[in-house]
RNA sequence: GGACAGGUGGCCGAGUGGUUAAAGGCAGCAGACUGUAAAUCUGCCCGCGCAAGCGUACGCUAGUUCGAAUCUAGCCCUGUCCA
């Protein structure tokens, strides 16, 4: 359907909606006032990461198109765990734990969205605030008769547990009641009317947006995201070398940067589409590339995602590293360094130091295989030396490379 | 509380006394081919050791045995059904 609002226009075009509640009222609705919209997160680690990041991107497009953004972290519900998608109950977190993950949370939402008291500026809540205060007979009063246990069955986040035979706790079972109360809340006492979230959140956001008409008669939205996988299918943002962190403090830029420089040809209009702000005629240009050509496309899609992200010099400098490191064949300041003492270095430590390999054993089976390198000459030899005195190149595979600096 | 089924390497999943560091698959790493892509083919894939070998590992503990992931007992955990 063609939007009249500006909003559902941007969030359609760029590939944001898998599913909508209500698309006419909540066009009606966007199209005649700013419309604070939600979308909550986890604090269960002290970084989001790129699986995240949709929604983050979410509500930067809100409040790019006029509306007001509102950030809710879980510090209450983090308490409990919520079970979509997972085959094992969470590990409990402690009260200090979730509030430093929640205020360092919070810097990448500063990266990202405009804070303040304005009318659009951003906001962000906490639901352990009211939560927290939440008696359990108020609760079971005055939620709980919203709620049938028939209906809480048939949830997805339910049901594929029980069919997996998986265990699932009653707390977590509680997890969408308060999902739902903290929908109800923030549309009642703040004003919010619309909640975002990824596509398994869907049952979730029902649940919200039917308690707060059952509770006040208020009439609020849902949206939900595509569930965003890679071209072969994998999980966005998690690699086998663990997840691709936002956090400055929890993963390089030069990584971050490289995560999107190899991304999937497939993946390539997508990704400009959903995280970053260039204009679509220029991504259509972009994402027609073809052969090698695409290769530009994803140096443009790393930069402007790692300068959202983590700023204009990380990116900089992380496309200058990967340009003398892969083009040049030299070295770029951003790559990992290792102390090459004078006496020089066993080739088998050096890989194990700069954390090319996990184990000495490792280190060996990678000398074996030929992935092993200094100054892009293989090595073969387990017992080679590397001499000190000079600045080495040391590579594990095409990708990984590393510096042997001299004491 | 009772009956039954089950708990194996990052995940899935074979294995029911020695030839099992444990089939197979997925994921991962490396090589070839390329474009720092995908697909494909090849090798690797618990730790230490140049190696012989040693150590650790099949829910936990104790046993039987020359020898246990495999047998016994107790315990813990999970599921299904019953109370």
């Amino acid at each position: 359907m063609t939007y009249q609002s500006t909003l559902l226009r941007l969030l359609d075009e760029r590939g944001y909606i898998h599913q909508l509640t209500d698309a006419e009222g909540l066009d009606a609705l966007a199209a005649k006032q700013v419309v604070p919209g939600y979308i909550g997160f986890d604090a269960t680690a002290p970084s989001l990461h790129v699986g995240s990041l949709v929604q983050i991107m979410l509500l930067r497009r809100l409040q790019q198109a006029g509306h007001k953004p509102v950030v809710l972290m879980g510090g209450g519900t983090t308490r409990i765990g919520d079970p979509t998608g997972r085959d094992e109950s969470r590990k409990m977190l402690s009260d200090e734990t979730i509030e430093a993950n929640i205020a360092s949370i919070r810097t990448i939402f500063e990266r990202f969205l405009t804070f303040g008291d304005g009318p659009t500026d951003a906001v962000m809540f906490n639901n352990h605030d009211w939560l927290g205060k939440l008696g359990y007979i108020q609760l079971l009063q005055e939620v709980g008769t919203h709620f049938t246990i028939n209906r809480m069955l048939t949830f997805d986040s339910v049901k594929l547990r029980l069919d997996r035979e998986q265990p699932m706790t009653f707390l977590e079972f509680n997890y969408m009641i308060l999902q739902g109360y903290d929908f109800r809340h923030l549309a009642r006492n703040m004003g919010v009317r619309l909640q975002m979230g990824g596509s398994d959140q869907w049952g979730n956001i029902v649940n919200g947006i039917e308690l707060a008409r059952r509770m006040d008669g208020t009439e609020v939205f849902g949206i939900t995201t595509p569930l965003l996988t890679t071209a072969d299918g994998a999980k966005m943002g998690k690699t086998a070398a663990g997840a691709v962190w936002l956090n400055d403090d929890a993963l390089p830029a030069y990584d971050f940067w490289q995560y999107w420089r190899n991304a999937d040809d497939r993946d390539v209009g997508k990704f400009l589409r959903l995280f970053t702000d260039l204009p679509l005629d220029e991504i259509a240009r972009l994402e027609a590339l073809e052969g090698s050509e695409i290769n530009q496309a994803k140096v443009i899609l790393a930069n402007e995602v790692t300068r959202l992200c983590r700023g204009e010099e990380a990116a900089r400098t992380a496309e200058a590293t990967a340009a003398a490191t892969f083009a040049g064949g030299g070295l770029g300041q951003d790559l990992p360094v290792l102390e090459l003492p004078t006496a020089g270095l066993g080739m088998i430590d050096a890989l194990v130091g700069i954390g090319f390999a996990a184990s000495r054993g490792e280190a060996k089976r990678l000398i074996a295989g030929g992935g092993a390198r200094i100054d892009g000459e293989a090595v073969t030899d387990e017992s080679f030396h590397i001499a000190g005195g000079a600045e080495r190149r040391i590579s594990s595979g095409k990708k990984k490379h590393g510096i042997l600096r001299p004491a």
